[in-house]
DNA sequence: TTTATTTATCGTTTTATTGCAATTAATTAA
DNA sequence: TTAATTAATTGCAATAAAACGATAAATAAA
């Protein structure tokens, strides 16, 4: 079908695996590695440095902004894109609930 | 198009990209729990616990068992599945370098 | 005002993913 | 050996995602 059947989880559940979404292609991961490295950005610079054409990265940008991950200001005609700082620490809130789980015993299966 | 164009990217993007995605999914992100908190688990309980299809399910096992996040040991006519805890760990080495970046400066954007 | 620059949106094509019914494979129980 | 149980595989239909050309929108520069 292609179509995943949310209502069936928790609520924690489709956070976690919307949020494991967004970083579940490179394109979305490199533009964000760029935003930390450079503090901002504009869209036509990850244009440059990823090689993407300029509508696919600008659809993606718009998947991280959509996910409150990043944020847009517009300057002129360019768009200069950065972090989202608070979002991005519940973020991590969330993920590292899901990742950091304790394995309960020692031995490794059955 | 509807391919990913996995090399223009590093090594390190694409893995944080391939881990993120087997956890795209609700489905593969409530396994994983019910095998931290159960220890193991037959694919079956798995099968009554989520209310997905057997086959899908299954397949959702393999994907989580092809990125060596769990392990399948044969018992009888059934499988008993457990999260494999040296390569998970392995795993959140790759998944926490990227998600702990450091936010450069204090002001949020442009 | 006209032109150039930059980004967003639209529409389309291609590929990937999700989900399941039907079937097969493998093992155990009768 | 035969029937039952459990999980994997196959094949298919429906939906989603990725990529980009063409175009629109918005602003700045001439």
């Amino acid at each position: 079908m292609g179509h995943t059947k949310s209502e069936i989880y928790t609520d924690k559940q489709n956070q976690i695996a919307i949020f494991a979404k967004v970083f579940g292609h490179p394109a979305r991961v490199s533009i964000l590695q760029h935003l930390f490295k450079m503090d901002s950005c504009f869209c036509g610079d990850l244009v440059d440095e990823i090689g993407l054409a300029q509508p696919t990265i600008s659809q993606h940008l718009k998947e991280l902004k959509y996910l409150g991950l990043i944020k847009g200001n517009v300057e002129g005609t360019s768009v200069c894109y950065c972090i989202d700082r608070e979002n991005w620490t519940a973020m991590k809130e969330v993920m590292s609930d899901f990742l950091d789980q304790d394995l309960p015993s020692n031995q490794d299966c059955c």
